[in-house]
DNA sequence: TTGTCTGCAAACGTTTTGCACGACC
DNA sequence: GGTCGTGCAAAACGTTTGCAGACAA
């Protein structure tokens, strides 16, 4: 918990028990949760708390470069806390979000085409291993 | 006309009016709109319009790959006739969305850590040429 | 103590639904 | 005549707002 406090502090970001709850809960389940499904979740150990502060909290959190939001054609927006750069596949037969490692050397420019470039979100989709091994062994 | 014509029937897709004018406005205006941009904008010209029906077309559009659906973070959806791989920046001081051509060696193969890739959307975010042009106009 | 954070209820805007009518093979 | 597309109204959904009271610093 001591590691939540201090990236709170470190941003001068009040601490409450609901930042470091959603915080720890981001680190410890990187699947990529809905709002409501963190609400819910977390609905369990804090009671009172209530969905406006959990989006307040992920706002903020977001604001600060703490968390990441994914924003994926099709789905509600997604939270993931902030672990190097990387991007997101979905499987569009199971739904499962993953998260992908590629280095493109022609992004990492931060000029291009005279934009300056801040952030860079990728967004893959297709079928994910898993899904494709079901299917081949259906198949032979 | 005849070439969204064509689009439509070369994926046995009904040709209606509606469906025409919304890919002929897409192919038109390439400023990535969005669903209710679209129905303000032709409902002028077909009075009869109905929101659902441009969902609707949007939906079975993009279905068959004639058009593609922008998710950006904190936007609504934009909608953008598919003109070949590129992808999105959007630029946080006035708004507006550009175009982007980027080719990833790393990203063209179809497989990645086992995952098959389908669709590659990428977004980036930060200040474009126009906005760093009058930031730096105004500094100098 | 002071300003910020939280929680509730209500509002909001985009998108989806259910259903009936109409158009087109 | 049966399927598919359209249009309307209403609903659903995720998210945001306004405000009052609670809490961290």
């Amino acid at each position: 918990m001591e590691k939540y406090v201090k990236m709170l502090k470190g941003n001068d970001l009040k601490i409450t028990p609901q930042r470091l709850t959603i915080l720890k809960y981001l680190d410890t389940h990187r699947m990529h949760p809905t709002a409501d499904e963190i609400y819910s979740t977390l609905k369990k150990s804090i009671p009172s708390l209530s969905k406006t502060t959990v989006y307040n909290s992920l706002d903020i959190l977001k604001k600060y470069g703490l968390i990441q939001a994914l924003t994926i054609c099709g789905l509600e927006q997604r939270y993931d806390i902030d672990h190097g750069m990387h991007h997101h596949f979905l499987c569009k037969k199971c739904g499962k979000i993953i998260d992908i490692e590629i280095k493109c050397p022609n992004i990492d420019k931060t000029l291009k085409q005279g934009h300056k470039i801040d952030e860079v979100h990728g967004y893959f989709k297709g079928i994910c291993k898993n899904c494709v091994e079901k299917e081949s062994k259906k198949n032979g």
